[in-house]
DNA sequence: GTCTATACAGGGATAGAC
DNA sequence: GTCTATCCCTGTATAGAC
């Protein structure tokens, strides 16, 4: 008999998943989708210590038993989040022969991601700017990272006289602007199915990538 | 002898000149805009009263003589800003002769709206959570009239046969994903001027607009 | 409309027991 | 690792003078 899911989750996050495979304390792991939760909801300025503690069904200071303070959860949820996509592009982005195939399948994964995974993607997007300058320099590195995956597509794409686009830069900006903004708009239920929303980017990064 | 520049922003805004225009109380303006740049850079629950009436140059208590709270000026800059934004969109919407044209006009202007703007549009964009319930309702009215100038453009073009996408909303979404995400990745001194930023998006929209 | 002073609630974090 | 209790600071908002 496998385990329901109790909580307040629709569907387990790829992050969740992946805590459980590292095998992160039950408590930890609890703590952390708590904080990742009400930090999407409300912001982390907007979302008190009590407030997590409530959500995870444990004591305010049971906080501190994880995390030496609120910032530095906001911190490791942003590492670990960061950290799975890296892996998840870097691994679609080997996937097939050509750029236009290889960009085909990092839209749509990194939409997929966005769309499954609101809640921590809200946090990655929209919270940041509340992390220590040193914390926030380490963040974006990773950021780079991710930029990065997509440049390079669009450059091999380019190279290979594949793609028309004449700023590499701009071009990947726009790319992953669809797929970034997915996690503005996305809400479990929309009218059209997480495939489609993904299918729909990838073909319209195409274009764009397309677009002298 | 016209006024240069006093304050900390590089260029007046399109907000501070009609607040002008509109014969605002200097005090208003101040206090306004001291707000939207505390927001813009901490976020609502991140920025103090203090914080806002620092950058006023006023004391904590004056805030109050303008806003009731400081929810309240979070509304008051949301709503003014978006009714800038439907009257400057509405007004370009009208330009050229076919949706082609029109819909190169608004994606220009509303992209060049969330460069020029950047403080007003990451408020709008990324603080209005914090809003209650009910202010909340009032500024997403606002916020579907902005998305249906761009939708309405799409239709136009789709039944002239001029656009050959096959799902307006999904490509009204991707081309707002272009203008929006603008406040997310832009900041004065870019690369890429403010022009050439907005010529491509406006290209880019209309590739949207023409992928199957 | 702007100030000084202040009430008083709520927040982050810690102490110390189990 | 988790709790109860609590410290102390910060934050919103108001009172009342000018």
């Amino acid at each position: 008999m496998h385990d329901d899911q109790a909580s307040t989750h629709p569907a387990k996050s790829a992050l969740a998943r992946r805590m459980e495979e590292y095998r992160f304390p039950p408590g930890y792991r609890t703590m952390f989708l708590a904080t990742v939760d009400a930090f999407a909801e409300k912001g982390f300025h907007g979302t008190s210590t009590r407030d997590i503690a409530a959500r995870a069904g444990m004591s305010p200071a049971a906080l501190y038993a994880f995390f030496s303070s609120k910032e530095e959860a906001l911190f490791k949820i942003a590492i670990s989040a960061m950290d799975l996509t890296v892996d998840l592009l870097t691994a679609e982005a080997e996937h097939g022969d050509d750029p236009a195939e290889r960009l085909h399948h990092v839209v749509k994964t990194f939409t997929a991601w966005h769309a499954s995974n609101n809640p921590v993607s809200r946090v990655v997007l929209y919270q940041l700017e509340a992390l220590t300058p040193e914390h926030l320099a380490e963040v974006a590195d990773r950021a780079r990272g991710i930029d990065r995956i997509v440049r390079t597509i669009v450059q091999q794409g380019i190279d290979a006289g594949d793609f028309t686009a004449s700023d590499t830069r701009a071009t990947a900006t726009a790319i992953m602007s669809l797929c970034l903004d997915v996690t503005r708009w996305y809400r479990p239920g929309n009218r059209r199915s997480p495939e489609e929303i993904c299918d729909l980017n990838a073909r319209l990064a195409l274009s764009i990538a397309r677009t002298a």
